[in-house]
DNA sequence: CTTAATGCAAACCGTTTGCATAGAT
DNA sequence: ATCTATGCAAACGGTTTGCATTAAG
């Protein structure tokens, strides 16, 4: 059920997101694709767009990375720093190590980490459901 | 006399943190230690003050808390919502886990997760330091 | 043709800052 | 007396929203 995007064709992803296709969408969704960076803005991205063809405006940026965000095609992190990221889903879990002083951001996923996780959660999510 | 466990005198803290003793400074501890909950943003401490026989501006608010920050008396914490919460420090370092529906905060600990993370900072820690 | 998506500008919200005044040492 | 801290209001940056227009289905 989860989305397969990456290989997908643009289109089809967004059709199968229930979003209609459009060049904002379209356009956003290649920025991802060639952006080496993984984490991106929404200035990040209205930047790449600015000074083309046809002109897209941050607004529409803003919504467009909101409707991706609920259709899981990104995900939105905060981390310390005022401003939103966001990250294409490539279907994988992973954390995050930040560099404070030049901000860098390096993936990792740890097996021993993420099975404790589940363990804590477990743990108090019965407390939660009650609460 | 002498600081008692954890919980200094408030104009000693300040002192002892360099700064001078101010209605505001006192009156936004006070929060912390009075105040059930734990992660307190700028405006849930301002709303605290409103309406008493001294005001303190929201400003000031901010300001202090940011004093209190690099003091190390509180920490400063994003998590995923928009804003800042402010936690005060009590030495002990631990982690968040965060209901989703409601947004409450429990706090943990778990040594195999801390073990683990130094491991992969220091794996990865030297590549950092080279950048 | 119908309904959703867009651009633009204005609104918004949390946070920061400039400045004249009050307050701490 | 000095020099910092404060309140206020205005500025700010990132994000959202109202509205008339355009484009997708």
């Amino acid at each position: 059920m989860g989305p397969r995007h990456g290989r997908d064709h643009p289109s089809l992803l967004l059709r199968s997101a229930g979003l209609r296709v459009t060049f904002p969408r379209l356009r956003i969704l290649q920025v991802f694709y060639e952006r080496g960076t993984k984490h991106l803005s929404a200035e990040d991205i209205y930047r790449c767009l600015i000074g083309e063809d046809i002109n897209v405006g941050l607004a529409t940026v803003y919504r467009v990375l909101m409707q991706f965000a609920e259709a899981g095609i990104v995900s939105r992190r905060h981390f310390e720093t005022d401003g939103a990221v966001f990250e294409l889903n490539d279907g994988t879990h992973h954390d995050h190590l930040i560099c404070r002083v030049c901000g860098k951001i390096e993936e990792f996923v740890d097996q021993e980490i993420e099975q404790r996780q589940e363990v804590i959660v477990k743990e108090r999510g019965f407390a939660h459901q009650t609460h």
